[in-house]
DNA sequence: TGAAAAAGTTGATCGAGATCAAAAAAGCCC
DNA sequence: GGGCTTTTTTGATCTCGATCAACTTTTTCA
């Protein structure tokens, strides 16, 4: 594969056109080099990342949209342990003997493949790609440990409230006008933070009703009440107690 | 300080006497370097790690004892959303900002805390200790993923399951006497699985009940059907509708 | 070692969210 | 764009685990 290809390839990857990013850090020759040695791949809804795939491509990046990490319980419960979105590479190497977990796509996603040791070379050559893929697994970790607290002992509504939140950290505020994009169906997300969909229905009724937020469609909402938002999600009860009577809630003015 | 007492202050700590661990992985020269730049810290129950002592050094390496983050909701809701052991390696830079958990000893505890400059520079030049590391790091990962699919949807005695489980993996087994430690105690179990002590306590004794396990003392159980206690951790409803009347489970024989 | 404090267990009651059922909305495909 | 499927929402009921209270065991420390 020549260099002009490599170009093309990687050309309108994130991972590379976002400066941040790990393919950014590399230099002309690591680029290419990891540009012959991987192979990206489209995938829809659905489709899972498993098995040869996984061992002979351990290392994935993420391009665009939403990978799951699934667990399934033997009576058919199921659950989604971690979201993954553009930027994050996750390393599965030696990972099938203890994760029981699928990888699979929440709709269209674009990935990267890389090899296993091209990309362990950059890592130890290159020490700022290095910093760059070492700070986005760190961020891995702490997601998921903030994760499992938001899921251990809050109730439904702050469930959602954090999760909304997550989603806002995660993604560019665009001005001041908060509209959060929620990349994910309410099925999912009601996998995503152990409940069910009807439950993840009402709550987000329930937030609209406490003139917190409005769901602006399936895949939006916009925050009307920071403050309150962020009070639901740290479980304050003072907020949380009022029975989500419009416009009644109690206004305590600062936090 | 001098060689010698750097011999001294190491040679007692699993970091550096398991050769799995990464002070072993070290050249004399780099382990003296680290060793002149870290501080060790006994801790006992209660104890936290925060503010300055973290942002002067927010590198912390457990040679003893279970450290845990613990994040803490406004009305007094606690949860532990992670534990960490002997050989962990915490890299807590520029985690204030985000994450809202406080490190606590969760009994006596010795660490080892590292200064990041000197961290950093092993990590870009020694490539096996950077393994050693990442690896690590990518079990916290999955292990804070694996504990987020074991809260979100499994009820109270499939999470005890597979917490013993978690336990069992984490240690080595000697021989095949099935005696589990239990390294934690039963409030800081409940808070690590989003339950009730109370709870808890009730579904240690379901699971004797059910002859699946003894339970020793506070601190160790006993595995008397490894297949079992799996198929439970698993979510198999087979298992678990039995009311648990000693000894009239279902028997399926294999899987 | 023994008394006080803390942690754990057992029992009884209650409620948030699961579950079941059915209608409404959104997405899809020819 | 209209008929189809899939997803989401709404309503009614039920259940597992939370909560409260009393008791027992373990740990702590003088």
């Amino acid at each position: 594969m020549s260099s002009h290809d490599v170009k093309k390839k990687c050309k309108s990857c994130a991972l590379y056109s976002d400066s941040k990013l790990f393919c950014a850090s590399l230099s002309g020759n690591e680029l290419c080099d990891l540009s012959d040695h991987s192979r990206t791949l489209s995938m829809k809804r659905g489709d899972t990342l498993e098995g040869d795939a996984l061992s002979h491509w351990p290392i994935v990046a993420i391009d665009d949209g939403v990978v799951s990490i699934q667990h399934l319980l033997q009576d058919g419960r199921k659950t989604i342990a971690a979201l993954f979105m553009r930027g994050d590479i996750l390393d599965l190497r030696n990972i099938s003997n203890r994760n029981r977990g699928a990888l699979v796509a929440l709709g269209k996603v674009n990935i990267c493949r890389m090899a296993p040791k091209v990309f362990a070379q950059i890592m130890a050559e290159n020490p700022n790609s290095q910093k760059i893929v070492w700070e986005n697994l760190r961020d891995q970790a702490f997601r998921a440990i903030d994760h499992s607290a938001d899921i251990a002992k809050k109730q439904a509504l702050e469930k959602l409230a954090s999760f909304v939140l997550e989603c806002r950290n995660r993604q560019e505020i665009t001005g001041n006008t908060e509209v959060i994009d929620i990349p994910v169906r309410r099925v999912d997300l009601a996998e995503y933070l152990g409940m069910q969909p009807e439950t993840v229905s009402r709550g987000f009724k329930d937030l609209e009703n406490r003139g917190v937020l409005d769901v602006i469609s399936l895949k939006a909402v916009k925050i009307k009440n920071l403050q309150f938002l962020r009070r639901i999600a740290d479980g304050d009860k003072d907020v949380i107690d009022e029975k989500g009577d419009p416009g009644s809630f109690k206004v305590l003015q600062f936090g």
